[in-house]
DNA sequence: GGTATTTATATAAACAGTTATATATTTACT
DNA sequence: AGTAAATATATAACTGTTTATATAAATACC
């Protein structure tokens, strides 16, 4: 067994561990997705949701809900551009300003995601969560240890079978 | 102000907004080293370390200590190479296997940044941490709060006027 | 009313990771 | 000994982010 160096550096490399993490809630949420038949990336679904409540939204306000540089939203658009979720629209007064909106698929496919399978997720997550205590390196520890022993996705399954959903 | 979507997810964006802060906080680290001179990516420390502890390692089990793929490995080897820092040897028995060392200038370079700047970081971030409490939403909402107010770089600065380290 | 500045977005190049697959070598089996 | 399977690494293509810079439009100021 080989040591786990990022855990063993503890504060100095927290934000390597974040990302770490981060992107292995987002690839099994990913997999959820998949599983499901939902055809949108799991990085995109705040994407959808940002511009859902802000209504016709520009790029830069875009980033700044997202907490993501300019150039990021831009990408961003325009690959659910091109996915057929999102369209942009001229501004009536300044020329430079784009103005993004959900498409009606786009609408539809937030309405199927929020229907259908973010709630089991959020759940899912939620109970992840539930049981930390403690400092945060520790909340972190037990984080990645729940995650090893059972993944996202059989979390999902299992919540399926229960009743009360 | 614009809302902050991704918090306003919950645990069902949970995976996003660990990798955003997990981003913040490795670029505000790399700003420090800069500023400090150190000619090293943040997100490569975690490397260096990897390998001086583990002695002449096999890319793969570089990969299981640092918690990526075999592939995000073969390329951090590479640019630590081409760095100068790490040196790539051939495996006595299996042709197949690389064993990477720390060349001469990359044991310096980890004796510096261990000596000079690393336990700054560290006690930064660990003061960072040191007040958070409760649920590790919350816990990510005050680290982020205090980040805005006080980004690392500054900590680091005020670190250094302080006479007992 | 023309020039300078600011603002909104786009583009380019780089980084740090991923998955999927290819290549080369070793091990195992018959 | 020869073939099949397993193992170690490399390569290619993609994702989602960054910084730095370019472009174009609007605003401000003599």
């Amino acid at each position: 067994m080989v040591e786990d160096v990022v855990r063993a550096l503890g504060h100095l490399s927290l934000g390597t561990r974040l990302r770490r993490i981060g992107e292995q809630l987002q690839s099994e949420t990913q997999r959820i997705l998949d599983a499901g038949g939902f055809p949108v990336q799991a990085s995109q679904c705040p994407v959808l949701v940002a511009v859902e409540r802000l209504g016709p939204v520009t790029v830069g306000d875009l980033a700044l809900a997202l907490g993501i540089t300019q150039p990021g939203a831009t990408r961003a658009v325009g690959l659910l551009v091109e996915a057929g979720s999102l369209e942009v629209l001229k501004s009536e007064g300044d020329a430079r300003v784009r103005l993004v909106a959900l498409t009606l698929a786009g609408t539809a496919l937030v309405a199927r995601l929020r229907g259908e399978i973010w709630p089991r997720i959020d759940r899912a997550v939620a109970d992840l969560c539930a049981p930390l205590a403690g400092p945060l390196l520790d909340q972190l520890d037990a984080l990645e240890a729940t995650l090893r022993d059972v993944p996202l996705p059989e979390r999902i399954a299992a919540l399926k079978e229960e009743p009360e959903l």
